[in-house]
DNA sequence: AGCACGCCGACT
DNA sequence: GTCGGCGTGCTC
């Protein structure tokens, strides 16, 4: 017998399999999609087995698998397959690929130490053993409940646990126990369908047992989530199981504790903040098909269910379905690829879905279903205020309007959130008397001030050093700061409001495990009355008292030179308005800005998805860009920006032989340099290229080795 | 990723 | 004459 194996390393040169010969002492074991140990070179390393054939011709020799890790293989057939999809899609090594989609417990990986968690517990045996009083107590312990832990028993005592062992007269047993512990379940108020709600999900269940891609699109606070869970009641009925991707769980345990309590233990649950073996038993579970449900991020999409019933999507805009590293796939590329094998709907739920989703409806290849109405019936009135005039008059950071409703809103004890996507306490710091920069010697970007810890960070490489006492360029003593962050925000609300509880939430104040979940617990049990945060506060939190929205710097995001930062506001603040006034209080928003007549900004005050969608239609349309177009995108990183000019000037040639190809750049990225790398990068624009892949895959090779610099490509890139 | 092979500069 | 620099290429 012989395998062919791919092996751990992700490197061009290795990315293809290597024949093995089986020795016959492991022939049972192995099985396609398992874990193997081989001899490569001289080290030894884990690969996959991707084939099994009884004899195998080759001029070279053939070396003896050494051990067969797994019991179970730990990629089906299907993940097989989807693997090979997704190298095609992004360009990556196939291993890569297949390491992506498994918790890092198992994957190919010689130092993989995560591992299963067992409990000991005893048994008794000897039923008529007469012992001592210690031992007696144990025993009658294990009389009136067979299984006892270990933990208990030994606080009796450890020693007579011991000779009750040695003596046989109880038993040890060993069981596996799962890491992720859970708040209790509460009751599910199943709440009664409005005529909208029904009308979608009988037209997706019409379509159950076939590939129908939907996109659902519904205004916040239409009741998209109890759609979801009619859904998956449906498909789980069915004896199918379901996904459900959310932009990142742990921004939303609402969602998750909606689901835990009408679904309680058929759910696994996976994001990024449980620990590696809180992973490694959530997928377990799923494996051993003790539940039917997974809610997760986005690799979640990889849970190896063997019988979909169907995949939910939510925020099916967000950006965080496409992973920024190697292999940059889009969770909804892969969901679609499933869908089709298991034959099953797929539903995107959106508020403000991406240009390309909607796109897509209008041109049929997806369903489109609409909720228009919010479950209140009422929207939140927006309020504009230009701060160029609130500057002049002295309110450079409330204007007098916020202030004014913030304490409106705290008579009313009701609660406010303040949005301000920047963290720490002032962006820059310069000396009064030569104009001197304090920046980041790293990255080529200002140092923002942390006034809590006294010191300047650099919010991209993580460098931080102590605060100027002098300046070193004029060695003046005087130093002002320009920009605010939320540190600086929360410092100005809490001295204008003394009597308020203020919570801030960013990444500053939120490392620590748990504490997102914490922080939102307490303030939906309003224990603070304002919540101030980033980005990271705007999405999909529910909380029925908050009847204020403060956006601070709203048309902020408009800066980012990216074609898609019209959208990415439109949808932020779509998002943002859509929390104030859910449940039976009206709800206000605030938006304080300097170009506030952009019409991304009208459009999100309006409510109007339609308006935004053909404005911003008519502007791809007119740049050349998606969805009228494809993009692809190449980065060039190196120590030697001169160096990578060259080389990127050289590649935009190259492509540009190719008429089909239209090329922008080179361009220093957003951030030029960080932790000394530069980045140069060139966007590629085309309606249709067959040249184009394997050019690229040409590029992928003649800079693999040997050149000064990194080649990354990224097929349609959701950031350029 | 490692590790050897190999072809050019500064040393006992 | 040799030691060692790291560019190139291979690993079943």
């Amino acid at each position: 017998m012989y395998v062919a194996v791919i092996v751990e390393l992700s490197a061009k040169a290795v990315d293809k399999t290597f024949t093995y010969h089986v020795p016959p002492m492991l022939e049972q074991e192995i099985e396609i999609g398992k874990r193997v140990l081989v001899p490569f070179g001289r080290q030894q390393l884990e690969g996959f087995i991707l084939n099994i054939t009884r004899e195998e011709v080759c001029d070279y020799p053939v070396k003896d698998i050494l051990k067969v890790i797994d019991e179970h293989a730990v990629l089906n057939q299907e993940l097989l397959k989807l693997g090979k999809y997704m190298q095609k899609k992004t360009l990556s090594s196939l291993v890569s690929c297949y390491q992506t989609m498994l918790p890092r417990a198992l994957k190919a990986h010689k130092n993989t130490k995560v591992s299963k968690k067992y409990e000991t517990y005893y048994q008794l045996v000897d039923q008529t053993y007469v012992g001592n009083e210690k031992q007696q107590a144990i025993i009658s312990l294990l009389k009136e409940k067979t299984m006892v832990l270990k933990k208990e028993l030994a606080s009796i005592s450890s020693s007579s646990l011991q000779t009750l062992e040695k003596k046989g007269v109880i038993q040890s047993v060993k069981r596996e126990v799962y890491r992720l512990k859970l708040k209790e379940q509460t009751i599910d108020d199943k709440v009664i369908l409005t005529a909208e709600q029904k009308s979608v999900i009988d037209r997706v269940l019409t379509k159950e047992k076939q590939f129908s891609p939907f996109l659902l699109h519904g205004v916040t606070g239409s009741g998209k989530t109890e759609v979801y869970m009619r859904f998956i009641e449906h498909v789980t009925k069915q004896g199918k199981e379901a996904i459900v991707l959310v932009p990142e769980i742990s921004l939303t345990p609402q969602m998750v504790e909606r689901f835990r309590n009408r679904f309680g233990n058929q759910i696994a649950i996976l994001h990024s903040r449980l620990s590696l073996g809180e992973k490694y038993d959530e997928w377990r579970k799923i494996e051993r098909r003790e539940v039917s449900i997974v809610i997760g991020a986005r690799s979640a999409i990889f849970a190896p269910f063997t019988n979909l019933g169907m995949i939910i999507i939510d925020e099916e805009h967000s950006t965080t379905y496409k992973q920024e590293n190697m292999p940059k796939y889009h969770a909804i590329d892969m969901a679609l690829y499933r869908v089709k094998t298991h034959h099953c709907p797929i539903v995107l739920g959106s508020a403000t879905p991406s240009l390309e989703s909607y796109t897509r409806a209008k041109l049929g290849i997806y369903e489109l279903l609409e909720m228009k109405h919010r479950i209140n019936h009422t929207f939140p009135t927006i309020h504009f205020v230009d701060m160029k005039e609130e500057i002049k008059k002295g309110y450079p950071i409330l204007s007098r309007l916020l202030e004014e409703k913030i304490k409106q809103c705290l008579e009313k004890k009701e609660q406010i959130i303040l949005l301000l996507n920047k963290r720490g306490y002032s962006r820059v710091v310069t000396c009064k008397n030569c104009g001197e920069v304090d920046m980041c010697p790293n990255c080529d970007i200002p140092l923002i001030y942390h006034k809590e810890l006294h010191d300047m960070q650099c919010h991209y490489c993580g460098y931080h050093k102590p605060v100027w006492k002098i300046c070193p360029n004029c060695k003046g003593d005087s130093f002002q700061t320009f920009g605010m962050g939320t540190e600086r925000l929360e410092e100005y609300v809490k001295k204008t409001f003394p009597m308020a509880n203020i919570l801030r939430m960013d990444v500053d104040t939120t490392t620590k495990k748990g504490s997102h979940e914490k922080m939102i617990q307490a303030f939906s049990e309003h224990q603070y009355d304002i919540l101030i945060g980033t980005q990271m506060i705007a999405k999909g939190l529910d909380f029925p008292n908050v009847t204020l929205v403060g956006v601070l710097e709203s048309d902020n995001s408009l800066n980012i030179p990216d074609f898609r930062s019209a959208e990415r506001t439109f949808q932020l603040l779509n998002q943002v308005s859509g929390r104030a006034g859910r449940a039976d209080k009206l709800g206000e928003v605030v938006l304080q800005g300097f170009q506030l007549d952009h019409y991304s900004i009208l459009y999100a005050s309006k409510h109007d998805y339609q308006g935004f969608y053909q404005e911003e239609m008519h502007i791809r349309k007119k740049l050349n860009y998606p969805p009228y177009t494809n993009l692809s995108f190449i980065q060039l990183k190196g120590k030697d920006d001169q160096y990578l000019l060259k080389e990127a000037n050289k590649i935009k040639d190259y492509l540009q032989n190719d008429h089909t190809l239209q090329i922008l750049g080179p361009s220093f990225s957003n951030i030029p340099k960080i932790n000394q790398v530069y980045t140069i990068q060139l966007i590629i624009k085309y309606k249709k290229s067959p040249q184009l892949i394997s050019k690229l895959k040409f590029l992928q090779e003649q800079y693999m080795v040997g050149k000064k610099c990194k080649l990354e490509i990224d097929l349609n890139p959701i950031r350029v």
